[in-house]
DNA sequence: CGCGACGTTGATTGTTATCAAGTGGAGTGG
DNA sequence: CCACTCCACTTGATAACAATCAACGTCGCG
């Protein structure tokens, strides 16, 4: 079942909604169209993988919607996910690599992929794009390094104090008393957390019960208390 | 007690032992005297912090010789080494933000910085040195993301055995009955993987037990069954 | 209606943290 | 040269936390 692709006309990066998020934001209008001749867009289904641990990684590429997961696994299949990217994030390992990371899509999803070595050729050509991506990639390594603090350090109740507080200002509107759609199962929750998923469940009723939140069937959450979470989250 | 700080001939740099393995290598001549123009060599002591995390990050630079921790801790002072540089590594935070991360000497050490804003400048005139930070940021970051799956997933053991391995390969020639001296006392290995001192301990003893390796005196080990160790390693 | 995916809850086990001594070696000073 | 102290490390006993094993509930869908 293979993901599926369309060319994208050249104009369409011109009018293309995450630009200015995107590493694209650092290409004048004719460097632009050269990287977008370059590129296709291609449409991924929740579920679906766009780049296997391991494997050559032949593409690199922009979200454009949806959220996808970076995950890695030990040799016997216990998984722990790397990272989440959204729209605007890059996805791939431009530069001669394997990818070290699995690419699966947590919602359906399209991205803007090139081939890596179309890719990798024309950020030798254009310096901008290299410039971008060193600072979304420093970004990147600090969210990463933080993340090892949260996995090394705390204790299940922080981490998942953490995420909420996360998601809620990620997906939210940053408003106590929101309520927001957990874009993560509780089983994706503990593989980025690296907890068991019953240990993830037990923590979030237990934070229900403690009235820091609500969760008003499997995948809705709404924020009653995020003065307190957030104190948790601290350690 | 600053550590001592003095101005490095700009002719330094042509002879400089990191150079073929820093950022510098991407430079020519010329630039590489301007480079030279900007930054100082600065000795370290073993303990001595250079950086502080939540601080103005003021400077950046090259480990010339020594070994260096990155790491950031909780609101009440749970530590987690993030990373772990050695001569030719870049340290700190180009472009615009605080440090995230404390960087403290794990031996005594020396390192060729320069101010935040001079080498900010100088990376956005010469896009060499922006490609030659991209490749290794992407490296860095590939590595922090495998090291995530052990901090998430794998066990003290696995964790333990990972570490030895990693060691032995990097400072010893790789050859089995090797002896090395680990660089880090155990106290350094439970903040790096997210153990405690004793956990390390015990783990260690275990292993000696099982003759994986020997540990005559404190910081000396010696690898007696590094395939053993490396299949405990993989999970 | 029954099935499957997802989530919750309970009982129990196992691993690692914590608390508390103890050991051994390097360096100091009588 | 021998106590003495300090520090890093080891070892032991116990407790706490999260994993594991096992039902059970709920929702959506064929």
């Amino acid at each position: 079942m293979a993901a599926a692709r369309r060319p994208s006309p050249a104009h369409a990066c011109q009018s293309c909604d995450v630009r200015a998020n995107a590493i694209c934001a650092s290409l004048d209008g004719c460097a632009l169209a050269e990287l977008g001749s370059l590129g296709r867009r291609m449409t991924v289904r929740s579920g679906q993988t766009l780049l296997w641990e391991g494997d050559e990684a032949a593409l690199v590429g922009n979200v454009l919607t949806g959220m996808l997961k970076l995950s890695t696994m030990t040799g016997d299949g216990r998984e722990q996910i790397v990272g989440v990217v959204f729209p605007g994030d890059f996805i791939g390992r431009p530069f001669g690599k394997d990818s070290l990371q699995t690419v699966t899509a947590l919602t359906d999803a399209t991205v803007c992929v090139f081939r890596r070595n179309a890719f990798d050729s024309f950020a030798e050509a254009h310096g901008e794009i290299g410039q971008a991506l060193l600072r979304r990639t420093l970004d990147e390594l600090d969210r990463a390094r933080r993340w090892m603090l949260l996995l090394g350090r705390m204790s299940a109740s922080e981490r998942v104090a953490t995420l909420l507080i996360e998601l809620h200002s990620r997906l939210g509107h940053g408003r106590s008393g929101d309520t927001i759609m957990l874009p993560l199962s509780r089983q994706q929750m503990g593989d980025l957390l690296g907890l068991t998923i019953e240990t993830v469940s037990r923590t979030m009723t237990r934070f229900e019960r403690a009235g820091l939140i609500r969760l008003p069937g499997g995948r809705r959450l709404e924020m009653r208390n995020e003065e307190e979470l957030k104190r948790i989250a601290a350690g």
